[in-house]
Order: C-alpha cells, then structure tokens, then sequence
DNA sequence: CGTGAGTTTGACCATATGGTCAAATCAAGA
DNA sequence: TCTTGATTTGACCATATGGTCAAACTCACG
C-alpha cells in the first residue's frame, strides 16, 4: 500500500477511479452483491492493483460511504434560519429533488444501505445525522412558533421530505415503469412544490 | 421434489416454514445477501432438504415475491371509485402505513428488489402494477375533474403515498435513530392525515 | 405389519470470491 | 543514467456458496 506521504499523480487519479467504479456497482448491487473484481474492472485496474490501494473491498465501501456522507447531507445543512421560512424550505425541498436527479447513485448507496439495517453506518445516523436533524428541526419549531409556518411534527416533516425526493432517484425503475416516457423530474418539482405550499401554508 | 398432487401435511407446513425464514433474510439482506443455508436453517430443515421443496434460491425469491405482490397492491385496489374522495384517499394512506407497520419486511423485500433495479420483477411493475396505477389515477382524475379533490399530477400524488408509507419500513433504522424512543407511527398517521387533507381539499 | 411414496441427510462438487505474495515493471529525482 | 521507491500483475490460496445425489429414514394406508 502507498505510504503515507504526499499522494501521487498516480495515486489521486487510481484512488479516484475506484471510488467512482465502487459507486457505480455499490449503488447497483448493494455491499454483498457487489464483487471486487468487478469494481477493478471497472476502474480499469487488477484485482491486486486495487488492492494495493485500498486493503479491502469493506475499506472502499466505507471510504465512499463517508466521504459521502456530508455531500448527501449539504442541503439539510444550508437551511438557513435567518431566511425566509416558506423560502428556505422550498428551496430545501428543490435542492434535495436536484441531488435525486443529479447524484442517483449516491442515493442508492445509502437506501441499499440503510434499508438492510444500516450495518455499517448505524454510529453516524445517531451522532452525526440527529445532531444535525435536531439543529434543523429547532429551527422549524421556531419558525412554528412565529406562525411563520403551519405547526406540524418537525421530524416527520424532514421524514417527508427525504421520503418524497429520494424516492425519485431510489425507485427510479418503479417510477419509470409507470410515467413511461415522461420525465419524472419535471412532474415532481412542481408537484412538490405545491405540496409543500400547501401544507407549510398556516 | 415434491409431484403434482395434493400437497401433504408436511410440504405444507415446510413450504411455510421455507417462505417465511426466506422473507426474513432476502428482506434483511437482499437477494444476493441472503444464502441458502441461511434460509434454510431458519426455516428448521437442512440446505439439501430445503432444496427438496424448491429447486433454487432463485425459485424461493420467485415464489416470494409473486406471492406478496397481491398483498402489498392490496390498499391500492381496494381504493372505491365509488367512496367519498377524500375519505377513500385518507383510508387508502391509512391502509398502506398500516402495511408498513405490520409487514415491514415485505415491504423492504420489494424495496430491496427496487433500489437494485428489479432485475426479477421489472416485467410485474410495467404490466400488473402499471395497470392498477392507471386504473386508480382514472379514478383520481375523476374525481379532480368533478371537483371533489384538488388538481395535481395523478401519478406522482399516487408515488407519494408509496413514498411517505414506506419509507417508515424501508428506512426504519434512520427513523428510529432520529427519534430515538417515539414510536414512529404514533406520530406519521396523525401526519399523513394532515398532509393529505390539506394536499387534496380543492 | 408391509410397502411404496414421501422425506431427510451426509458427503460431495464446481464455481465464485476476498485476499496474498513475490517478482516484474515503471517513474522521477539525484 | 542510475537508483530507489511506487506501481502492477500472474499465480495462488482459503473459504463460501449454490447445487447434486444416492442412500437412509418416515409416514400413511391397505
């Protein structure tokens, strides 16, 4: 394995290689479905070769999931309390419905993930997630104690709204399979849209 | 295997047992998770006299699946086109987190099968459930043209009933880390029945 | 009981898979 | 160019896994 110095230009371009091939068949195949071999190919590597740089097929999936990790939770992290409420969460909701559209792998990672019992990320849901969950959702609470919102239960609010995005990029297939040639995006932007005014409205 | 015929006391009972220690480990693990052996010592029986009743994993996961799709469509078909609108709508939302509730593993089974693409059930999602989902929103168009709910996209206000249910099954272990001892339902159905009366009142 | 169908299993096989290692090759600075 | 550390690989190993099979055992029924 690489030692622990400055990485190379080889180094940082292979390391960048894996990880994007181990998205790619992580995301499609869950942890136990997916084989390193067909990770290497991917990448364009030998099996050795991958491991040389990471030293196992379980050290890749939790450097992706890690490094990911903050990617995925960026929007919930720019609520902004000092903005407009019914614009921030809208802006929220938009945000997460990009992500959905844009990063569908990186969805899949962790639905695969947490729908088989969150085996290998259970530590940062509790820490790091309801840390930054009971931040957003204090935030909330505010806004409803102003009036500025209407007064719902502020984490089955947040479930909503991961619920309702993620199922574009999670059960693509299924969407698919019934809006046929349709774009499912273009349909849900507005829909939630209304959605959210509706049920934010006082 | 088994022949043609009645099928006796014993194949009934180990048929049971095979199907249900094959739903708890293809919807914990997935199906390339789960393994034989696995099944059948759940199921009480050695791997070769599990393989007496079904001839392959892949057999078992079949039978599952096909086996449940009725179940879990069960809500949506009962959906009367007859009923008052809202109160059918808010009983249909009802009817599913209550499957959430109680069949929690079928519903992260065919979660499990989604997320991965449906490579065993994608035909099923373009025909039976495509069907049903269009017989329904015919239903739903319906009763937005008479005015009796409001208007908004069909297909994506049936999506976010899917989307809303079954994420408290899918996603159990993210919900419970965040709200730690609250029961998750106690909370979503006095929340679904407000998101959805404000969604769908004209 | 006796008998034949139904049921169960230990032993076994072929393949897939995660991972190792020593040897070969390559790259970059002195 | 030479040297040294970085990189790559073919060959290999141990284990896991889906599946097979012939022999043994059980059960229901005449």
């Amino acid at each position: 394995m690489p030692k622990d110095r400055a990485p190379t230009r080889i180094q940082k371009k292979n390391r960048a290689a894996i990880l994007d091939a181990a998205l790619n068949v992580f995301s499609a195949h869950g942890f136990r479905g997916a084989t390193v071999d067909q990770i290497a190919a991917e990448a364009g590597l030998s099996k050795p070769n991958l491991l040389y740089y990471f030293p196992s097929k379980n050290a890749i999936h939790t450097a992706l999931l890690s490094g990911l990790l903050d990617v995925w939770l960026a929007p919930l992290h720019d609520l902004d309390a000092d903005g407009d409420p019914m614009e921030e969460m809208l802006s929220y909701i938009g945000r997460k419905l990009q992500m959905s559209r844009e990063l569908p792998r990186e969805s899949r990672l962790f639905a695969n993930e947490l729908v088989q019992g969150a085996p290998r990320i259970h530590d940062a849901l509790s820490n790091d997630l309801k840390a930054l969950v009971d931040e957003k959702t204090a935030v909330l609470t505010g806004w409803m104690d102003q009036g500025k919102i209407a007064r719902l239960h502020p984490y089955h609010l947040i479930f909503s709204v991961w619920a309702l995005t993620q199922h574009y990029a999670d059960f693509d297939i299924q969407v698919r399979a019934i809006l046929g040639d349709e774009d499912p995006f273009e349909g849900a932007a507005p829909f939630l849209d209304t959605l959210y005014r509706k049920l934010l409205t006082p």
